[in-house]
DNA sequence: TCTCTTTATGTAATCGATTACATTCATAAT
DNA sequence: ATTATGAATGTAATCGATTACATAAAGAGA
């Protein structure tokens, strides 16, 4: 029938006919509705310019066509990138996905797109974080991990496009960068107190990683809450680890080695209860009979673990979905107000409990 | 000191001053080198065609300036977007995140962002996959959802943009779109015959959704080596789950309640075999002294159980990395050859013993 | 020395939108 | 009737790169 079909094997659009062709651009559809492009891009942009019939028209010539915006067109002319980059520390780490479903909640529905970078691949690439912007690759940027370098926040002040940040989740000491974040230290102290209240004094803690700021403010408010409670304090208690399963795991070595074995061990997050749980149990310790055990974050799992993880609940969808808001009012206007620049969103956080912490000696 | 400082609030670079200005364009690095911008641009992308002078004092001059190449030009003067989107079926889950990680190594090599689009935010946009196509916002997609409806699939044919699609992981039963796949079948078989090694001839299996290609192929594996070693079957042993925790607990419930209770559960997923046992343990049903579980996955976490889980390991870096290269390979030249649409690429699985599936009645 | 290649570089059109400014026209105010 | 005002639309410059084509320079071959 017809031979002339695979003219160009570009783009096709959906006209009356199935020809292959060039996307309709701008232009296109002006023609098509007897007016300018300047017109068209109204008709998109602020409609409530136009007569209800120009309206009309440019949208009918819109459908016809099948038209649609050719975004780095729009991009270029408008120098922005309709995107925002969220750094992730460690994306198989079910902690964080669901910060990013709330991230791609909010974000998605004023049309930007959601890049995701994993820390890890992104140290391996040499490229700096503010080179994403540099490159006019992002618009904004929202970050999980807190454990940025100065150099590179001395990277985003100098390049001015430190407006345009939020850290979610965890942030960086000493920085006056907007973040959202949970009450971890009032967590902390909510583990320690409902141990206390089973009964428990001799309470150790698994912590995170040394350079991280919510190890130091759980550590901190384990800390304070002991001292409130008179709780014996002992070096050895607070034991190094990095919120991994496997660091849960070494903990059991150090715990079983120890002269004054605690009766309950709070950990900085669920994968760490549970590395420790596990490795317990194959020392053939039970949990909670033997000694109970408190997590944190309250990941799905959790619920579901032998024996449920009693932990502290953050709501993850809630940092994202927060986090994401944030931004979008950091870029928007030139509202990049220094009003919440210097106070973070402080989420609340609630202790659940199930059955990995019980009564002492009973 | 410097009261000009403030005169545009637009990005910087770092030129030998620190005055705030606009960023260089290929123009200004052209000026300064002396050149035209057709030889800056032939010194970034094609260096060997200048002279070893001229490209020396183009490259000074990119770095006196501070240039970067802005992205939407590029974009929009070569057609392209620059970007790859991977739609994943639920962000929230541990096991997709890991491919993930795998796709954005081995794209992100290549000078690509990554976009990640959940489905469930996706389909509640109302936005067609073929959009972001047609959007001009991405060149290519991985696609870890098999459940795309052929509306969907026919758009793409329709638009011309099925060869920069593949799918991981999960594929569309009865498409060609290249996709890489674990051997499910495979899998299904090696748990079967673990749990008839270990004695177990009343084996059940939790499945996944029904509208899910894993399933059926999962089911199918199971099915054939029950067949092959002649185990008995009933109807009510083959239990309908949907891969979530949730329907691992829902599935104890229908156990409890069979005339035959079988010694043994294949589990379609290893949140599933948490489900699962956690609920059994509520119920004081012992995994495996009482009842064996296998799951499918090998999530990191299924070491760290209570008990350890048998499971069919499948390699979901790998799973991405393959993808991704399938992609590129799709996207890159006019290489778009039918070659390998026809023929999935099949990885291997492994069976890994742990404690939660035991010898029968010891 | 003169023409023919080959190689290095420049010129300028182009990608497809947005938007400042100009123009037109209708209506209100004088 | 005349001018001012405002609303609707058009004109054309612009964003910043890429690249087809044109040109210049250098060397090869006669």
């Amino acid at each position: 029938m017809s031979t002339r079909n695979c003219e160009r094997r570009k783009k096709r659009n959906a006209p009356e006919t199935g020809l292959v062709q060039k996307s309709a651009t701008i232009q296109d559809v002006a023609r098509q509705a007897g007016v300018s492009t300047a017109t068209v891009s109204r008709a998109l942009s602020n409609p409530e310019l136009l007569t209800e019939a120009t309206r009309e028209s440019v949208f009918a010539a819109i459908r016809s066509t099948g038209y649609r915006v050719n975004r780095a067109a729009r991009n270029l002319r408008t120098r922005q990138a309709g995107a925002v980059l969220v750094l992730v520390p460690n994306l198989g780490n079910p902690f964080f996905s669901q910060i990013l479903a709330g991230i791609s909640e909010a974000i998605g529905e004023r049309d930007y797109s959601v890049l995701v970078v994993d820390t890890n691949d992104h140290t391996s690439t040499g490229k700096l974080l503010v080179d994403y912007f540099l490159d006019s690759q992002i618009d904004g940027m929202i970050c999980l991990d807190g454990s940025v370098s100065s150099h590179e926040l001395q990277q985003f002040e100098e390049n001015g496009v430190s407006g345009q940040i939020v850290f979610a989740c965890e942030w960086v000491h000493g920085s006056d960068l907007p973040s959202v974040r949970s009450d971890n230290n009032r967590g902390a102290r909510l583990a320690v107190r409902h141990l206390y209240e089973l009964g428990h004094r001799k309470i150790a803690h698994v912590t995170g990683p040394e350079d991280n700021v919510l190890t130091h403010t759980r550590r901190e408010g384990m800390l304070a809450e002991r001292e409130r409670l008179d709780l014996p304090f002992r070096e050895e208690w607070i034991i190094r680890g990095d919120f991994s399963l496997k660091s849960g795991r070494d903990a059991v070595e150090k715990i079983l080695a120890m002269d004054e074995r605690p009766t309950a061990v709070f950990c900085a997050s669920d994968q760490v209860a549970f590395g420790l749980i596990s490795t317990l149990a194959a020392n053939g310790i039970r949990v909670p009979e033997d000694i109970s055990v408190i997590g944190f974050d309250d990941i799905e799992l959790s619920e579901y673990y032998v024996p449920g993880l009693t932990t502290i609940r953050q709501d993850r969808r809630a940092l994202g979905v927060q986090a994401a808001a944030l931004l979008l009012e950091g870029m928007d206007p030139a509202g990049a107000v220094a009003g919440l620049r210097r106070s973070p969103v402080m989420l609340d956080v609630e202790l659940v409990v199930r059955a990995s912490a019980a009564a002492l000696g009973r």
